[in-house]
DNA sequence: AATGTATATACTCGTCTGGC
DNA sequence: GCCAGACGAGTATATACATT
């Protein structure tokens, strides 16, 4: 999955509001680029660390560049929220995800509710349903990938929904996709949200699949390599 | 009827504002 | 001083409306 080019490096200044991170270009200018990572991004932070965007040359927004990756400690981390469902999506559908492989039909973004959609829906004729719930991943330390990197509610609630679909009888799925390359298992991060690292083994226990699927970025894009094991 | 275009909405959370 | 709620930007999808 190759980064959309042209590709420009700057250097982190700031995260001024969710969506806008403050960038010094390799010019020393100074621009403001779109923040596409709804998260609270600890641990990817750091002024004066290098970072890749991408000019969209779009005129109808506002700020063109999009932000696509940091570089911390000779690592490349890839910030974009949207790239995982695609990643995942591909990594399916190429068999590298071995117990959802097999597939006919996969679907992104699907509605299963009035409230809610489901990143990836695979069906196969007669064979169950199965609900793919992905997640992005940015935080590693000590080479162990944790998740939710601040206390997420949604997270629970979506737990709570694919423990729904295993009781009715379908598949479900959690997939944490792990931009960056120096993460070599996964576990939940109970220090920063316990009770979502309780709901995880609960749904863990009930049914619901869980697999951590590791890329490698560069100042490329983002490939995914292969599943770490999972500590729970 | 089929296709093209415009508008609406869900998604995400740090920061600010208003109410108490 | 604290907390709830609104806001903001871009994307993808869905729905509504318009044109051929």
């Amino acid at each position: 999955m190759p980064f959309p080019t042209p590709i420009l490096r700057g250097r982190f200044i700031k995260r001024e509001k969710r969506f806008l991170a403050h960038m010094e270009m390799e010019s020393g200018a100074r621009v403001i680029a779109h923040c596409a990572n709804t998260g609270s991004m600890r641990g990817s932070l750091r002024e004066g660390a290098p970072t890749l965007m991408w000019d969209s040359k779009n005129p109808k927004r506002k700020y063109t560049l999009s932000w696509k990756a940091i570089q911390l400690d000779n690592t490349w981390i890839g910030i974009d929220t949207s790239l995982p469902n695609a990643l995942v999506a591909e990594a399916i559908s190429m068999g590298f995800i071995g117990p959802l492989a097999g597939y006919a039909t996969i679907q992104r973004e699907r509605k299963i509710s009035d409230e809610s959609r489901i990143d990836i829906y695979l069906t196969d004729g007669e064979a169950k349903d199965c609900y793919v719930e992905v997640k992005n991943v940015t935080l590693v330390e000590d080479g162990v990938a944790r998740f939710p990197d601040a206390v997420t509610t949604s997270g629970l609630k979506h737990l709570g929904e694919l423990m729904k679909k295993v009781g009715e009888g379908e598949r479900a799925a959690m997939v944490y996709v792990i931009q960056r390359g120096d993460g070599y298992s996964f576990k939940p991060a109970d220090d920063i949200d316990p009770l979502y690292g309780k709901k995880l083994r609960e749904a863990h226990s009930a049914g619901v699949e869980v697999y951590a699927l590791s890329t490698e970025v560069s100042e490329k894009g983002v490939e995914a390599t292969g599943l770490l094991p999972i500590k729970l």
